[in-house]
DNA sequence: GACAAATAGTTGACTTTGTCAACCATTTCA
DNA sequence: TGAAATGGTTGACAAAGTCAACTATTTGTC
């Protein structure tokens, strides 16, 4: 791997993150900061999981966590349930309205991606979405 | 464009937010934030930016800004000109160890990026950059 | 069964990062 | 000449994130 290699896989990294950035920016927008908004990806997407679990999904401090989960609490958008097997652990889950927060937010987002690539061809959105399926698969094959 | 669509696309920025996420941990293991390394890259890039050419580039807010600079200031790796043509600006450019010390940061940037592909045959590291810059052209027509 | 070590989660104190508005100096334009 | 705009700095603050100490529980190990 030559040195100007490196060097499209660095400049597409900034590109990328700055059109990311875009993204984000909207759903900045919303009540929640980026992290709890993954808090809410990932509780939607698979009920019960612990605070445990999240600190290993999302990468977080425990402490900073376990604060926006109480913010969570307090907008009553979290359900608790402390594990019958294990005292110590917590399975979280969305309320009812935590669902409807998240998939408000959800639905935001994809009108802001559909927005965005409105005047594609189907053909252009194709390839986009090969193009990426083609980087996650040369990716995951490394690690 | 419908849904599926939409949502491979976000399981992509999703992934990509992660791998980026962990080149940007490396970075942040230097002495400078990722705001900060950004501007040693743009003003080692283009020397005689002014505080206002980084505001639009990294899209940071005013004050943020002065103090990072100030920063650099202190550790000697700014150099800074006042506009003879409009004396309220000032063009900033690196030092000699402030080129010197982006220059540290732009090795081990690379290094990583070699590292983590270094099992990578030709033809996947090609692959892996011409999805990239698919992607780049596609997503740059747009706007 | 008792007790050290490990694990889940909470809390307090703190640092870093980022935002906002007021401000000074200079330039532009009417 | 003077009002408005622009470039940059500063103070006060808010949000985001880190670190270590702590409680409660569980899991060994003897």
């Amino acid at each position: 791997m030559d040195q100007s290699q490196i060097n499209e896989i660095r400049v597409f990294n900034r590109f990328y993150t700055k059109f990311i950035g875009l993204l984000d920016k909207h759903v900045l927008n919303s009540a929640y900061s980026l992290p709890e908004a993954r808090i809410l990806f990932e509780l939607y997407r698979e009920p019960g999981l612990t605070a445990s679990d999240l600190i290993r999904l999302l990468d977080v401090d425990k402490g900073y966590l376990s604060r926006m989960l109480k913010r969570f609490e307090k907008g009553a958008m979290l359900r608790k349930q402390v594990s019958a097997q294990d005292r110590r652990v917590v399975h979280l889950s969305l309320s009812e309205s935590g669902k409807a927060e998240y998939e408000r937010l959800d639905r935001a987002s994809s009108e802001h991606i559909r927005k965005i690539f409105r005047h594609y061809s189907m053909a252009e959105i194709r390839a986009l979405i090969n193009h990426m399926q083609g980087i996650q698969n040369l990716i995951n094959k490394s690690s």
